[in-house]
DNA sequence: CAGTATCCTGCTTGATACTG
DNA sequence: CAGTATCAAGCAGGATACTG
């Protein structure tokens, strides 16, 4: 899941940071923990996973259920809000399935070489 | 229009860098022209408008119909598949409009004072 | 008019090491 | 286990000046 050598990042439409929305997909089907979250999102840092949830959590979309234990065990969760995110997410997945071909034909046509072009590309492009 | 202050900047959803959703939404009715594009995107400069729309122009979102005309006129509009994502815009959009509020009240919530909480902030939130 | 060329700053991201 | 601290690199994006 989430491999790192796919090219999802050039997709055109972005949720949140560079990992904001593989973690929402993780939550789709119920609470995950810290460290289970960080198996799909293979090679994410801990600083890098904890950046993105504090900012997820800061917006609302994610909570983070207090447990009496001592700290052993944190989990996340979708809030309303974040679970509100899914229909339009699923809205994009779709776009892509369609369209990915496209936008992959006209970037090789931009670039007959195997090269990445010069610079000037805008980020979540 | 596109008013600097306006804190969409703030969307959780994203389509690619800083302007290329403003850019779309300004190409939504018809082809403009270089200079066009300035005015409603306050404040932008020619390089970063140039450097937008080559990235949209790479992904095969724009065209720029070539004129016979020197080089006086140039107009960019959007192609088949940029025109495609107008309707996953529109389904950001609504959902913008339904859980604006939401998101802002958790991000005042997580923040009691007025400061912009420290840095750690995912880029697109 | 429609850009290019340069310079420059700050955010984003990752690597690495450490902690309750 | 669930993080925090620190360092470092790279890119995004803006300001400014110049051009065919």
């Amino acid at each position: 899941m989430f491999d790192p050598l796919c090219p999802s990042d050039l997709m055109p439409i972005r949720i949140g940071d560079k990992w904001a929305g593989m973690i929402i997909r993780c939550l789709e089907r119920g609470p995950r923990r810290f460290s289970e979250l960080r198996i799909p999102l293979r090679g994410i840092t801990a600083k890098a996973l904890t950046t993105s949830l504090r900012a997820l959590e800061r917006d609302g979309l994610i909570i983070r259920p207090a447990y009496a234990e001592p700290v052993r065990r944190v989990e996340y969760e979708l809030s309303q809000l974040g679970r509100s995110l899914l229909q339009p997410m699923a809205v994009m997945c779709t776009w892509a399935q369609e369209h990915w071909d496209e936008l992959l034909d006209a970037r090789e046509a931009s670039s007959p070489l195997g090269r990445t072009e010069q610079a000037g590309q805008a980020r979540g492009q």
